[in-house]
DNA sequence: ATCCCTGCAAATTCTTTGCAAGTTT
DNA sequence: AAACTTGCAAAGAATTTGCAGGGAT
C-alpha cells in the first residue's frame, strides 16, 4: 500500500513515514498535527518534515475541519461530509462531489473541501 | 455593508472590526493573517480574537490555498480557483459549484475549497 | 449602566533550523 | 557509496491569556 502510494515520487520509504501514514489512518478524521504527534513515536520535528513532504507529494491532503482545525487526511481515501448550522448533525456524502468531474476543462486530481448547511428537518421547522 | 454582514450576530461593530473585513476585502486572496497582522493598526491579540469572532459567525471563511497557508475570505463574496499540477497555471471558475445546490437535501450556506487537476493544454502533451 | 471589546505584556505553544549520525537504495 | 532521512537541542514564530481601561448599545 505505501509502496503504491510512494512509487511516483521519489520518496524512501523508511520506519517513521510508515508510522505517519499507519497514524493517519486510524485517527480517521481526527489526524490534526497534534494528535498525530502526539502517537507519534518519532521526534516532533521529523513529524513536521514527514507531513510536509507528503502533502508536497499529494499523498496527503490537508483540510479544514468544522472546528476549524487543520487535519491530514490520505489523499486516495477521503471523504466528505457536510454539516448542519443549526442542529449541528454531521452527515456523511454518499460520493465525492469531484469525482469523474470536470471543470473548466480541468481532470480533477486531488481537492479539499468543507461545506456546512441547513438540513432538511431544519429547513421544515 | 458590514451592518448587513452584522445583523444577524450579536456582534458589536467596532472600529477594529471594521478595518479587519476593510483589510481582507483590499488583501483579495492574500489574506493571510500574518498579511492582515501587518496591516492592522491594533494589537496583534485583537486581530486573532476578532478573525475568530468573525470566523464562528460565518461572516469569514478560512480556506486553504495552493501554498498549503490557510487565508480568510468574506464568506459572502468568495471565489474558486483550479490549479494545473503539471504546468501551475491558476483559472478562475466562472461560477462557484455549489451555488444553488443540494447535496443529501442539505442547503448549503458556505463552504471552503481547494481543487487541484490537469488542464487540457497538459493532458494532450 | 451594562455588557462587550481592546491594549498590553507575559506566558505558552507551535514550528523551523543546523548539524552529526544513521538509513535506504 | 551516494543521496536522503532522522534525532536532538536550541532558536524563532505564532498564538493565547488575564486583567484593567475604554467603547458600543
Amino acid at each position: 500500500m505505501i509502496d503504491k502510494m510512494f512509487k511516483n515520487s521519489n520518496l524512501k520509504i523508511t520506519k517513521q513515514r510508515k508510522e505517519i501514514i499507519d497514524i493517519i489512518v486510524h485517527l480517521k478524521d481526527n489526524a490534526t498535527i497534534s494528535n498525530i504527534i502526539k502517537k507519534a513515536s518519532m521526534n516532533k520535528s521529523t513529524v513536521y518534515r514527514i507531513i510536509d513532504i507528503l502533502v508536497k507529494n499529494n499523498i496527503l491532503v490537508k483540510q479544514i475541519n468544522y472546528d476549524n482545525q487543520d487535519y491530514y487526511v490520505i489523499n486516495e481515501y477521503h471523504k466528505h461530509y457536510i454539516k448542519c448550522i443549526k442542529c449541528n448533525k454531521i452527515k456523511e456524502l454518499d460520493n465525492c462531489p469531484f469525482d469523474n468531474i470536470k471543470l473548466s476543462g480541468f481532470e480533477i486530481t486531488n481537492h479539499s473541501l468543507k461545506i456546512e448547511g441547513i438540513c432538511e428537518d431544519c429547513k421544515e421547522s
